[in-house]
RNA sequence: CGGGGCGUAGCGCAGUCCGGUUAGCGCGCCUGCUUCGGGAGCAGGAAGUCGGAGGUUCAAAUCCUCUCGCCCCGACCA
């Protein structure tokens, strides 16, 4: 039926790449690993940076701007984190058709300069918190790329806030992995687990790093965001300390926090089908299309004017497309905007206006109805409404299919590969045995769960002693 | 970095092994007519320095040398 996507039991890794062609989302640019995000792609990045500022805003955080370029100096100045990222910068060593003569790295993330210019900003206590977000791009080497999921040069929000106390950074951590994880279920209607990274998957100068981890179709794991508490590492590298209230010096403790165009990777994987793209209704750029069915010109005109009339009262209700291109026929038509994911389409013919109808389609089941053409508008909001429902919710029961509680290693490691999932395990804390299941399995503790019960058991790989269970998947 | 593949019209490809008229095909595009409730049909038409450089030859998309780039699969990562 589908033109031009490869089923999803076939490749899946195919299937994605013709998702996003089909759906014209983005495109390989002819710089290697880098994409143009075209206007149906960009269109979703601009709903997804629309609901998350507002976030950020109700949670008291303001937006500012950066320099692109980081003087290599200043990258090197924490440890670890210059450790983790050098290997994979891009570094400007000319400008003006002159040798530099310090290089200038392209931020892979920008805690270093924004860091060395908190150290300007903060005096006193009552110069916090610093709460800011900003909306940028960033470049990192990567080895392997995958449009969206991993790209040399991504786009992203990284929030960057400075605090009194080591409570206050925490709670400020805590809260905007929560912001992630409601905007992930609620717009992006994909359920994510909450939790720790282990001390080899945290970010490079963090104390502790949070994610949000989500289940793909193909049961593997997607980290959609991350939350770092990046204790006093960074006012230590960059010297930014504050007299607080009793007069005495202290270093800021510090976050950061961030999600990227990895998101839209995330909207595909986890929702779209064999015949092509689906957005989540919160997040669609377009929600509904009005496709209005002629067979002559005079019949064109009239349904059109019929059509325009109707949806005259719809504007500033709902965000709608009519397509009346004359050079496409219906049945083109459905299909197009199938591909691209609209979740609602209308269908008006010269039938549906005799009866005073129209027929309504949802994306996602394909149920079509017909609907009394003076109850539409209110019919459809409705339809989005249960579709957004009804995506997260097969999203849930797709996870929890594929969730498995397991204590015998040959069992996971069977069950691993096939069906593949998210698989509950006792791990004793030692890298050691983290190191293990990468080995043997190819898979990695994604997280350390907040909700989980503490519950007694042993390591699945060394037999140690464990307070509670891990996250263990193959992961994007 | 290892393994595989590719570069020929806007897109997808054939032609390359075995050199030889005017470099083809599908989709798309333009014009016209017929169509139009699930990817329209017919007719006509436009569109190419065959990734780049050098060489061999009467003759190169095709052979040789060099070179640039991209994609896919693995190890690193949001």
């Amino acid at each position: 039926m589908a033109k031009g996507i490869t089923k999803r039991s076939e490749d899946y890794s195919r299937w994605y790449l013709d998702v996003i062609a089909q759906a014209d989302l983005a495109e390989h640019s002819s710089v290697k690993g880098c994409m143009v995000i075209k206007p149906n792609g960009y269109a979703i990045w601009e709903k997804i940076q629309g609901q998350l500022d507002k976030m950020f805003k109700e949670t008291g955080h303001v937006n500012a701007y950066f320099p692109l370029f980081i003087p290599e100096s200043l990258l090197r100045k924490e440890a670890e984190h210059v450790e983790g990222f050098a290997p994979e910068t891009a570094v400007v060593t000319h400008g003006g058709g002159k040798l530099l003569e310090e290089p200038l790295v392209v931020r892979p993330t920008s805690e270093t300069i924004i860091w060395s210019t908190y150290k300007k900003w903060i005096q006193s206590y009552r110069d916090l918190p610093i709460l800011i977000n900003q909306w940028a791009n960033v470049v990192r080497w990567e080895m392997r790329t995958r449009l969206f999921l991993r790209t040399t040069e991504f786009l992203w929000q990284e929030g960057h806030t400075a605090h009194a106390t080591a409570a206050e950074a925490e709670a400020e951590t805590r809260q905007m992995l929560e912001v992630y994880r409601q905007f992930a279920e609620e717009y992006l209607a994909i359920p994510v687990h909450t939790g720790v990274k282990t001390e080899s998957e945290k970010f490079a100068g963090a104390v502790h790093t949070y994610c949000i981890e989500a289940m793909m179709q193909d049961r593997r794991a997607l980290q959609a965001g991350t939350s770092h508490n990046l204790g006093q590492n960074f006012a230590r590298a960059f010297d930014v300390t504050f007299q607080n209230e009793d007069g005495v010096s202290d270093y800021v403790w510090a976050t950061s926090w961030g999600v990227s165009t990895r998101l839209i990777g995330a909207l595909i994987m986890a929702h779209s089908d064999d015949n092509g793209l689906i957005v989540p209704p919160r997040l669609a750029p377009l929600p509904v299309v009005v496709v209005p069915i002629w067979k002559s010109d005079d019949e064109m005109a009239a349904v059109i004017s019929h059509v325009r009339e109707l949806t005259a009262s719809w504007k500033g209700k709902i965000d709608f497309k009519v397509d009346d291109r004359n050079q496409y026929r219906p049945g083109f038509k459905f299909n197009e905007w199938e591909k691209r994911g609209v979740p609602i389409r209308i269908e008006i013919g010269p039938k549906d206006i005799e009866n005073k109808q129209a027929v309504i389609v949802r994306r996602d089941t394909g149920e079509k109805i017909s609907i009394a053409q003076d109850q539409v508008l209110q019919v459809v909001l409705q339809k989005l409404q249960e579709m957004q429902e009804a995506l997260f919710k097969r999203a849930l029961e797709h996870r929890e299919t594929y969730s498995f509680v397991v204590d015998d290693l040959e069992d996971f490691k069977k069950r691993i590969d096939e069906p593949g999932g998210f698989f509950w395990v006792h791990w004793c804390g030692a890298q050691a045995c983290e190191t293990k299941f990468q080995e043997s399995s190819k898979s990695t503790i994604r997280l350390i769960p907040f909700d989980a019960q503490k519950e007694k058991g042993k390591c699945i790989i060394c037999g140690s002693p464990s307070q509670q269970r891990v996250l263990v998947a193959k992961s994007y």
